[in-house]
DNA sequence: TTATAAAATGAGAATTATTATTATTTTTGG
DNA sequence: CCAAAAATAATAATAATTCTCATTTTATAA
């Protein structure tokens, strides 16, 4: 992988966000920053980063990919109301992997958990307006 | 919902079904038996069979989504090389929505986990060959 | 039963997300 | 500095799914 200015600014503005965009999301931002940038290389150098584990890219999410900068063992929420996404701990699923392998036999390279439904925020805005 | 033969014939065959169909493969078998039966006809009632718990919808495998006629708690895990998709106990990961509720405050109201790797045909194809 | 409203269908157009193509530009190692 | 490899922008192409709409089927109840 060469250097190259566009996959920096993409890397960094990945980064600097706090919610897991989609591509077309982060194009937006991005073209402030490169105005001339293409969509194709959005997604090109998504993958490319995915492929050599520097990023994440979330599926199930949505009928969109979700990309996160985040690739220590963590899991995902989507708020079936705002539809946010939120980090879930690698906690609520321990030994994961191991218990998979041991009683399948086979080789488990990725994982993900999905889980939807209603974040806390949404939760009580239910109920304020009960 | 009101009764349709089409439905019908889509929910049996996937129950026939041993493997985790795509609407592409499933649609090619429905033509047997309901050789007019439409692609939209087809995706409307996967969808509406999901929306009401008759059947799952599997996303997150590949770039189209699988159908299950189990609606049991279970996981799922693709092999990268054969594309087979396998059906994962849920003792793999015990109590993972309590935990994730109590440790978010959130509302889960579905979820799923899905693996990525090598069967184990797979791996002992690759064993044979070395 | 028969009329009617609601639901479902088939056919194909439309949409959305993503990937492929290609001519040009940028990066890098010798 | 130069050639080869890699990356780019622009846009065409593709794949999966949804939408539209005229027609047919199903359920309801007078």
């Amino acid at each position: 992988m060469n250097y190259s200015r566009q996959r920096e600014v993409i890397l960094q503005t990945l980064k600097s966000n706090v919610v897991h965009p989609t591509a077309e999301y982060l194009y937006g931002v991005l073209k402030e920053k490169e105005p001339n940038i293409s969509l194709a290389t959005l997604y090109r150098n998504l993958n490319q980063l995915a492929e050599n584990d520097i990023i994440k890219k979330i599926d199930g999410l949505e009928s969109s990919s979700h990309y996160d900068h985040n690739t220590h063992e963590h899991y995902h929420f989507i708020c079936e109301k705002c539809k946010r996404v939120y980090d879930i701990s690698a906690d609520v699923a321990p030994d994961v992997i191991r218990k998979t392998e041991e009683s399948t036999g086979f080789l488990v390279k990725k994982h993900d958990i999905v889980f939807s439904g209603l974040c806390k925020d949404c939760l009580e805005q239910i109920k304020e307006s009960n």
